[in-house]
DNA sequence: ATGCAACTTCAAGTTAACTTTAAGTCAAGA
DNA sequence: TCTTGACTTAAAGTTAACTTGAAGTTGCAT
């Protein structure tokens, strides 16, 4: 079992030492002990990161990823809430690439005023629909 | 020019009037007038409203939708700012892609622990890459 | 022995984008 | 006239995910 430090994991990270005590205060992380007043980690707490990390990006929350750690090490996920966030994702996807054509069009639209440009109000008026969906 | 009062403009744009008021208060739009007591707005402020939905779920911040907003009615775009941020969307599509993928394969991967699992392993570490970029 | 960098804890501060609350104002209907 | 309900303001509260600050402790090099 080998262990590192809280400076090294910080570094191999790229997570700073306040958010990690932050994270094991939290219950996200275990620290194994402590060289003198030093926390000390197991390795494998790196890819415990990792996944953190990928569900942050994924759009959970710190809560959400929690439930989904198994404490004794390594991490241990609920299926459905996998598929449902992937589905999420996609919707996700489809109305941030409708976006990107959206500001694409404005950026190089040779409207004076964007609010005069009928392409644009069509874009406009579906994204806010979306804003919409997004509130409930 | 047709008006509209604070409650009708909540209920056809489908925000509530507090945060109608807030936005007034952070001059992201303005009334007009009033009647009585009641805040009265010009139509115009739905467009306006479909707009800032627009930059928020494209990512920009009130702040920098405020300074795309012109207060004497609708709205005009840095395109430099629209295309920089349309680069930024279809990057976030393709690490939200990669993640679905990664989620997708998480919820049916037989792996007894997903922490054993290569294929999640590899999509994990990239993910994390991520993360890390976004951090900096 | 001493200094100091790197840790520690605990509490408080930060940010964005709102929401909530309390106390007050107003117009209209009974 | 009185009540009611929809508005008003200003200030404080909310949430997540951290960060910062102050004050204390430790191991190691001088």
């Amino acid at each position: 079992m080998r262990t590192i430090d809280i400076a090294q994991l910080a570094k191999k990270s790229g997570i700073p030492a306040s958010t990690l005590r932050y994270y094991e205060e939290k219950n996200m992380i275990r620290s194994i002990g402590r060289n003198g007043l030093k926390r000390v980690y197991d390795e494998y707490v790196l890819e415990q990161l990792q996944f953190i990390a990928l569900g942050q990006r994924a759009g959970f929350s710190l809560q959400d990823i929690q439930s989904m750690l198994v404490t004794k090490g390594g991490f241990e996920v609920n299926r459905d809430m996998l598929s449902q966030r992937a589905e999420g994702i996609a919707r996700e996807v489809k109305q941030l690439k409708a976006i990107q054509r959206c500001l694409e069009h404005a950026a190089k639209c040779t409207a004076e005023r964007h609010s005069e440009c009928p392409k644009f109000q069509r874009l406009l008026s579906v994204a806010a629909k979306d804003a919409a969906r997004k509130r409930k």
